[in-house]
RNA sequence: AGUUCCAUUGUGUAAUGGCAGCACAACUGAUUUUGGUUCAGUUAGUCUUGGUUCGAAUCCAGGUGGAACUACCA
């Protein structure tokens, strides 16, 4: 016996379904996105889920962009959407737009107005609404509700034909204004829209509802098992009652609840928001919580992955901690990211008993987790740099760094003393005054002198210079969502900050899109907008502090 | 208030009538030329009241708490 993993309540289903032979040619899922928004960390989650679903039990995923709002979708987004499921290791069996249905939808309709099933209302959206009742009083029938069969086609076509404005007339489904459920209140199934559609153009001045077109078209895909959020679970009576009057393939609507996470925001309506108000510098922004922000802030796709399987499915309100996230991001990392040295706020360090002139090359393990990475040459001379925060005048106990007579290690270097610093008329430091122990080389050790720290440093001499973007969590809240007032309220003003920094010599010369690990501060990746002269790193993540916590 | 859904350590998720487990976080300790990594360990949970049962996180009933629904958005 293997150890086996436990399902969750969608694999659940899937057995038993599979067991009981109801799909034969296996399972069907689909990833079906509105071309109206950037992709986040949310639909990374829906989108491991029905592709990974359809992979485990040797099904098939299609990729269907729900386009029947043509004021809202465009194709800028269909290229990002696409671009962000490949980058996240995926392919789509066949990829589909609802309105390549919309032929077939519009003959749906014609279907249930000559069943008697859906009629056309004059009302204005305001009478629709005053009529639909509440969550405590039944609706009232439209006035319209029993135009002839003969009569709602013609005026249905008319519709088609371009012969009313906006929102003069629609096509309702005629189910009953008393129901419990609000959405089979004779639900609007199709609205004029006199607009431009990305891809059907002006070919349509009708425009299907998202009730009307979603399960029809999981139906003609011969989707087996229709997976998303929540929020629809209300729909889903609607959802099979189409299915079942039109007569077509029977698709199933199977809910879970989207995955909220912690100090960021997550609707779409939202982020557009902070985009278009200028919260930050588009929806790739390295603090977006989009798939294309994660990807420009260097989170490796696989950490993405894992942490989608990690976190699970379930049915209940979450906020899950963005830390979980990050330990995807470190693990990943820490496993493939290239070392090197880089210091942030620097402060100059004099080696007073190193020779003037001298330089000498050192030996560094470019990642100490894999033996295959190999190792480097770093120039090491006189003059350093070194992290202001590695230093202090009266340091508590247990601070193994740098302070008035303790010694330190500079790393894959020497042995350093501290003995003396150079202050300015304000009382900052300036120069830092260390002696060196010649014998403490790293790799040829024979000083016998062992110290607690372990210090990064970056040649002065040949050092080079980075534009460093430092990210911090873009709300100051564990949960903007759910805070009084507007969200934007709650934006954290120290979430971008930017230093220079010095580092060694060959991070000149790294490629965008690379992840280094820069040796006690983080990982850092290179920026879209990084030019051969001018290094932008972008942090992708700090290392875990355990120091800095106390 | 009507309908629907949900409730397991701080967070997320398992246990499908039979030992409440896993991951993250937190905390100890060991190792470490990254206060990283790795390793060992600790803390901490079934919303509540009844019922069924030899046995309940699980089934039933009531309560409590939370969420969703009243767009010509999806």
């Amino acid at each position: 016996m293997t150890e086996e993993k436990s399902l969750n309540f969608l694999e659940e289903i899937i057995e038993a379904d599979l067991a009981a032979g109801k799909y034969p040619d296996g399972i069907h899922t689909r990833f079906p996105p509105e071309p109206n928004g950037y992709l986040h960390i949310g639909h990374a989650s829906s989108i491991c889920l029905n592709f990974g679903l359809a992979k485990k039990y040797q099904g098939k995923c299609n990729l269907r962009f729900d386009d029947t709002n043509p004021s809202t979708e465009e194709v800028e987004y269909v290229e990002s959407i696409q671009r962000d499921i490949e980058w996240l290791g995926f392919k789509w069996d066949a990829r589909y737009f609802t309105s390549d249905y919309f032929e077939t939808l519009y003959q749906y309709a014609v279907q249930l107005i000559k069943a008697g099933l859906a009629f056309v209302d004059d009302s204005t959206a305001e009478e629709i609404a005053a009529t639909k009742g509440g969550i405590n009083e039944p609706g009232r029938n439209s006035t319209f509700r029993e135009r002839s069969v003969a009569e709602n086609l013609q005026l249905f076509e008319e519709m088609r034909a371009g012969k009313y404005a906006d929102g003069e007339k629609v096509l309702r489904a005629k189910i009953d204004m008393a129901h419990p459920n609000l959405l089979l209140r004779d639900p609007v199934i199709y609205r004029i829209k006199h607009a431009h559609h990305h891809r059907t153009g002006d070919a349509w001045c009708l425009y299907p509802m998202y009730d009307f077109a979603h399960g029809q078209s999981d139906s003609l895909e011969q989707i087996t098992h229709s997976i998303c959020t929540l929020e629809f679970i209300h729909h889903r009576p609607l959802y099979d009652w189409f299915i079942q009057q039109l007569g077509i393939f029977p698709s199933h609507q199977y809910e879970f609840a989207r995955r909220n996470l912690s100090y960021t925001v997550m609707s779409k309506r939202k982020l557009l928001q902070l985009v278009n108000e200028q919260h930050v510098a588009g929806w790739d922004d390295p603090r977006m919580p989009t798939i294309s922000g994660m990807r420009r802030r260097g989170y490796p796709p696989q950490a993405i992955v894992q942490f989608c399987e990690t976190i699970g499915i379930g049915k209940r309100e979450n906020l899950i901690d963005i830390g979980l996230l990050e330990f995807c991001v470190r693990e990943q990392l820490n496993k493939t990211a290239q070392r090197a040295m880089m210091v942030l706020d620097p402060v100059k360090l004099i080696i007073t008993n190193y020779p003037e002139g001298k330089t000498e090359l050192l030996e560094a393990d470019n990642n100490p987790e894999d033996p295959t990475a190999g190792t480097r040459q770093i120039p090491f001379s006189r003059q350093l740099w070194i992290e202001r925060e590695d230093y202090m005048d009266s340091p508590p106990k247990k601070f193994f760094r740098l302070g008035p007579g303790l010694m330190v290690r500079l790393k894959s270097a020497y042995i350093i003393r501290c003995e003396d610093v150079v202050k300015d008329a304000s009382g900052a430091i300036v120069e830092i005054h260390c002696s060196y122990i010649p014998e403490s080389r790293s790799g040829s050790d024979t000083s016998d002198i062992h110290v607690k720290g372990t210090i990064h440093w970056v040649d002065a001499a040949t050092a080079g210079t980075a534009t460093v973007r430092l990210y911090d969590r873009l709300f100051q809240v564990e949960n903007p969502a759910v805070e009084e007032g507007d969200f934007k309220a709650y934006l954290n003003p120290q979430s971008l900050q930017t230093v220079t920094a010095f580092i060694e010599p060959f991070l000149a010369t790294a490629q965008i899109g690379t992840t280094f690990q820069a040796l006690r501060k983080g990982y850092f990746s290179v920026d879209k907008e990084s030019t051969a002269g001018h290094l932008l790193l972008n942090k992708t993540v700090g290392l875990k502090d355990t120091w800095a916590k106390k």
